[in-house]
DNA sequence: CAAAGTTATGCAAAATGATGCATAAAGCAG
DNA sequence: CTGCTTTATGCATCATTTTGCATAACTTTG
């Protein structure tokens, strides 16, 4: 019931089809909830049937039809609604920790390597929140209060990164790669 | 695929039944992957008919019998190739970040709310990270390699924990709730 | 103009995970 | 000696996620 809700959020400002949210879930909401094309097709026909959703075909010139997706009333209700639901505290599932578990001098410098591989990523998708934040959040106080929420999403994300890669620096110092 | 090596990574030191495997899931290990006892007999007796654990019934004085379960040779050597493996890289999904893009003016106090009891189960669970790595790991540098990869995995759920505390102070600032 | 790439949508099967239900032995409190 | 709690194990079902497959319109590149 949540990949549902993260649909929904998406299209709480635009409308968008199956494609467009597939690629705007790589980023932006897609920070905090990843999902893959199949999903979110079938999460689609699912809400449509349940009429929380609305479609419509779209015709492009150079590119193949679209059916782009909205919120119904009973869609902004049911996602209203939502937020009050009970949280069940969050997973935080991580291969690489179980497999630091398994840390011996003959995987030292994989594991090394794969802190490493993290950390550039992580570099990566830093650079991608930092520009968000400067052109559309760099006064926070003076957002409206849907934005607000979005900056401190966007702002979660940041200061976990960051303290990630300062993690990541620590611990290959520690594995005695520097 | 990734429960079962979590389960085999727990009984890399010592054998253990899926009672004490379900109990150690809710600290320990489990701070960074968690299982429901029922995952964990199911998966208990997947391993055992790969041949990737051995088990054997003790007998208890004032409890019910237990079945014990300990790595093969096999086990040992399929879980030190799935270090090796790819990882892909980790989800990270969150209710509440998803929440919080619904943030309007009515729900603001409530989402302060689960906001303020995130920060005080986190607090809980600091002390109990603080509390271990005080009793275990005062001195990483010197710690044998495998106990320093269990280091690094307590230091990086303790250095986002406070993180995620500094976050919350900010947000309910911002939410105008202090 | 053929091949490769992007945009666009979707089904089916398999794996994985979560939830609810069920059982049972033993100790302890009243 | 009855009911409650802890220890202990497990099945069945449902939900979710992943993976593989499939199609099709249109653009770009060689």
């Amino acid at each position: 019931m949540a990949l549902a809700h993260a649909i929904m959020t998406a299209l709480l400002e635009d409308d968008l089809s199956g494609y467009e949210l597939a690629r705007d879930f790589e980023t932006s909401l897609g920070f905090f909830w990843q999902a893959s094309h199949q999903q979110i097709y079938l999460e689609l026909r699912k809400l449509s049937d349940k009429q929380w959703l609305s479609k419509r075909e779209v015709s492009q010139r150079g590119k193949p039809n679209k059916i782009v997706y909205g919120l119904t009333k009973a869609g902004r209700e049911a996602l209203a609604a939502w937020v009050y639901s009970s949280t069940r505290t969050q997973a935080g599932k991580d291969d690489l920790l179980v497999k630091l578990y398994n840390l011996d001098p003959g995987n030292t410098a994989h594991l090394a390597g794969e802190i490493t591989a993290r950390r550039e990523e992580m570099m990566r998708r830093l650079y991608l929140y930092e520009k968000i934040r400067r052109r559309h959040y760099s006064d926070p106080e003076s957002l409206p209060t849907r934005r607000k929420g979005v900056y401190l999403a966007l702002s979660l994300g940041i200061a976990q990164g960051e303290r990630f890669l300062a993690w990541c620096d620590e611990a290959l110092v520690l594995l005695g790669t520097v």
